[in-house]
DNA sequence: TTGTAAGCGTTATCAG
DNA sequence: CTGATAACGCTTACAA
């Protein structure tokens, strides 16, 4: 016994461990039906319902009734090395862009009596490594996996090695697997041609990490949407975040900042990075729309409630993890299916982040 | 008993893939030391590693490494009834107070070799009660239940079963679980007192659903600090939020405007029902601080950048889902040890939301 | 249509 | 100290 017990519970003294009544095996609801274990295995498995006789079906249904009788999924994982679980891949959690995501991907996956072990690896290829490894030894069927990098040699072995997987968001260099991502192209063009049709003429861009697909796709397009509007594509309007944080979206427009003041409009990676252009907006007493103009991606929760509130590109989080479990699920049941990879559809949400430039 | 099991298990081919080598088992280790597989067990396992040789330890320890060994959790599971898993039980992931209290308690659980499994309830009883047996099922070893109402007919059943579990943020009344919340009684004094300290004489409350813990504590700490300003306890100045949502909070704030516009200010029970408030006042025209300043609870990532920024109750969601996972870790390595619960210590976020009163 | 038996990969309990 | 053996709860050839 602790000698420090806090003050604050006072609660009596009570038997240890009531009666935790053992669940009920298969051979129980056997037993209670008068038939063999394998008889009452086959009765209760729709797939093998049709191999008993109706009565002796309906008698092992009713004890298992009785007896209350839950399937024991680890003892069947073991036998049949299936576990109607997938695996569930994500940097951080509390990163508000996945919580939506993961929604879609569980209303998907329950009806077809599947789960979603959900593990986070903070960026950190170690804890990817094994988190993936912990759900690799327990039987998971498949894992969607939504921290991929352009450069990702434990996914591409795994790919090689056979592993079913599907990406969401990003992807890897020249990897053939299914993936489901927002049109982030489409999603950039309607940015800077909102901007444009404005009247900005001098429009930057905060990129995301050059490390990942949506990094360099999104700051591609920026390229390409800027030239598509016969604006000049001056490099030193671009600066890339180390992460898609808003520290470093607060450090880039720093440094934008510092080279040239010149812009009127900026074209963030992610609404996180937006926000950190708001805390440089604060220090500096700059305004935002009236001095720049802000536009971020994703439309994260509560967007609308900022101070501007922001002006971003809406992206279907929900379907998208909806999208990328039923591709899952797709593998699973049906492999020889060609796998596809989609793009889901973007759009323009217009608040109060941009305007009309000033200058 | 399952009438119908889930579609899924109709899945008929083992779905054949490339190389997917298969992971090799203890047996494969025993044979590669030449030693029997019980011996192989009890060399790679630290509680039983005393009783081998060194040598024939080194020689095991070895064949696993090169062989590439990975304990299958399955079969260890079925065999120890033990999982090493946790199951945590949350209304809605979604909500941005949950995330960091799960990563509070991953914190904590991986050190100790746990990890958890997450699920949603929606705040349905019946998602609810299939979740808990799908877990439990599983063999999870204990609960984090984040779900409590008052009154919780499932959650006093399981505990009068013996199941191991610790609520965090709510609780069941009169039954003694394991607890870990804010100090709700002390936010809302806080909160109080600052707007007292302001000058604000009629305080209105937009309280939380009174069948959590949460909700009637937070409310009749609101009564109680009230009174202690002085002030006069004025039924009609509160009004109760069905859920704990924004739509919930923006539906009281129109019906305490229907009633009597002369507050000046208002406590709301969390955050989102704050955010109702800001709804409102938009589409009145109300000014937040000028006619009415707002207070929330919780402190949710963001508010600073409201407008105006949200003053609130911060609490400490990291801390929380920390201690709560160590006090389930302690129910179920040292079983004798007497439960305790806690209240954790908050403390008042002054923003932009709270000012002198103008009438 | 049903029973028998084997075994999934471990660990626990015996002997030796 | 180590090996044999028997489970854990379930599924599934195969036999009857």
């Amino acid at each position: 016994m602790r000698p420090d017990q806090p003050a604050a519970l006072q609660a009596t003294a009570e038997p240890r461990r009531p009666q935790a009544r053992q669940p009920s095996t298969l051979r129980d609801v056997a037993e209670a039906a008068g038939v063999h274990a394998a008889t009452a295995s086959r009765a209760l498995n729709p797939k093998t319902q049709g191999l008993v006789s109706a009565a002796t079906a309906r008698r092992v249904l009713k004890a298992a009734e009785t007896l209350g009788y839950q399937p024991n999924p680890i003892a069947r994982s073991l036998k049949t090395s299936r576990s109607f679980t997938v695996g569930l891949v994500l940097p951080d959690l509390t990163n508000p862009l996945f919580p939506p995501i993961v929604r879609g991907i569980e209303d998907v996956l329950a009806p077809g009596g599947y789960s979603a072990w959900i593990v986070n690896t903070d960026n950190d290829p170690q804890r990817e490594l094994a988190q993936i490894e912990s759900l690799r030894s327990r039987q998971v069927e498949g894992l969607i996996i939504a921290t991929a990098r352009l450069d990702h040699p434990l996914l591409r072995k795994m790919h090689d090695e056979g592993v079913r997987m599907v990406f969401v968001n990003r992807r890897v260099e020249n990897l053939d697997v299914p993936t489901v991502t927002a049109d982030d192209a489409t999603g950039i063009a309607l940015a800077v041609k909102h901007l444009a049709d404005l009247g900005h003429t001098r429009i930057a861009h905060l990129a995301g990490p050059q490390s990942t697909s949506t990094g360099v796709v999104r700051s591609r397009a920026f390229r390409h949407a800027i030239r598509d509007h016969g604006m000049a594509d001056d490099p030193s309007l671009v600066v890339e975040c180390a992460r898609w944080s808003e520290a470093d979206g607060a450090g880039a427009m720093r440094e934008l900042l510092g080279r040239d003041d010149r812009f009127t409009a900026v074209v963030a990676g992610n609404d996180l990075i937006a926000l950190g252009c708001y805390d440089v907006f604060a220090e500096r007493r700059i305004s935002c729309p009236a001095d720049i103009s802000v536009v971020g991606f994703n439309d994260m929760p509560f967007l609308d409630k900022l101070s501007p509130p922001l002006t971003t590109v809406g992206v279907p989080h929900h379907d998208i993890g909806a999208e990328a479990a039923r591709m899952l699920l797709d593998c699973i049941e049906q492999p020889e299916r060609h796998p596809r990879s989609v793009l889901m559809a973007v759009s323009l949400v217009i608040r109060g982040s941009t305007s009309r430039p000033s200058r």
